[in-house]
DNA sequence: ATTATCTATAGATCTATAGATAATGC
DNA sequence: ATTATCTATAGATCTATAGATAATGC
């Protein structure tokens, strides 16, 4: 048989596309030959090349639909809004959970993966730039710091050290708990993590309980 | 001619390392072929051959180098003193410069992207285990944190989540600053995040400037 | 004799293409 | 006629080895 029937049809450009970005993830771009991806999806090398031109295709297919737009989807323009809906408190804990719920999906455990593996090839070949996402959550996370500082959620803080320091252990907890793909994560000790953080963020922003001025010279 | 003459000899099982690790550094381990190797340090592949049994030597020698001890050896066990003998404002200052002056090396930096790229396959064959490094530096920190508390030169905060807080933005500047290795790295933006991470931690965790002590019922 | 290189090459693996075959949808 | 697969294979590249050659150090 060549082409197979109707009933047994799949969808082979989407089994590429995932089974590829598993791989990938695991052995990263150059550790996956064509054989490998065709022996995983269950096809010729030959049906590859019927679905893509060649492997550096299916790599730039994974990430225009795992790029940018996903990477990022914690950081909507409705933070400020929530904030101010939730309190800040109460808005932490919710962060908290959307970033355990949006991150330890096994696609977006696999793209990190991926991302840190292949970026900075990735970046020359501009199909996408890690260290300017990364500027562009910084630059996000400021601006909502210095927004929730000028209306008092929070203490005048430098805002650009603030969006240092909020980041910061997020992507080390990212990376601890979700990166590693040869086990299941624990998203307890994930969770605990967050709320370490959160909490000891929290606590070192917060208004002084009573706004008691100090009076100086 | 065969065998250079001794006027013209080089360490070549030195150069092979270096080379390697700069092409495994730039194009990840798959990425690099015995022959790149060869071409870099300027020899046959036979001769790669002769220091090394196969790639994957090259590989475990690079690390065996460069690995662990290396990695953390901004984790003395002298922080304690040092933080005793300092202050802990100046401490912070000398902290900073010091892990400048560690991580900005070439060296560190190919060491840094190699082990991002290949650690879960560094890990699975034994080789060097990224995770439990970094718990191992969360650990030292924390007693070191929890130390400082007992001694009353920073408030009695959860010592694992001030560790977790001061990790995490060292790991993200050391990401952002230090990561990609096409361009050189900008040191005075470095030292800017730097500075404004260890201030920012600083006035987190100093303690209430003037103790004055609030009766709770 | 030992060490460090070279030339030459075997054999495996990889990317990619040509052309055959069969199911689908007009 | 078009689409999705297959078989078969070309040609490049890769890892690794065999055996020759020449310098070194006893």
């Amino acid at each position: 048989m060549a082409r197979p029937r109707k009933t047994e049809a799949r969808d082979t450009r989407r089994e590429i596309l995932d089974r590829s970005l598993e791989l990938f993830a695991e052995r990263g771009f150059s550790g996956s030959s064509m054989r490998d991806l065709a022996r995983a999806v269950g096809v010729r090398e030959s049906a590859l090349y019927h679905h893509f031109p060649n492997k550096k295709a299916i790599l730039e297919a994974i990430l225009a639909e795992n790029g940018p737009g996903q990477v990022n989807a914690v950081l909507s323009n409705e933070l400020e809004a929530m904030v101010e809906a939730l309190g800040p408190r109460q808005f932490l804990e919710t962060f908290g959970e959307l970033v355990v719920q949006l991150w330890a999906t096994p696609r977006e455990r696999q793209v990190v993966r991926l991302l840190m593996a292949e970026w900075p090839r990735l970046a020359a070949a501009g199909v996408f730039d890690l260290q300017a996402q990364l500027a562009r959550i910084r630059a996000r996370l400021t601006r909502l710091f210095e927004h929730l500082g000028s209306r008092g959620v929070i203490r005048p803080l430098d805002a650009e050290a603030t969006a240092l320091r909020f980041m910061g252990p997020m992507l080390l907890i990212r990376l601890v708990h979700l990166a590693d793909l040869s086990r299941p994560p624990d998203l307890t000790a994930m969770r605990r993590d967050l709320a370490l953080h959160l909490d000891g963020f929290w606590e070192s922003v917060r208004p002084a309980a009573a706004p008691t001025r100090r009076r100086r010279p």
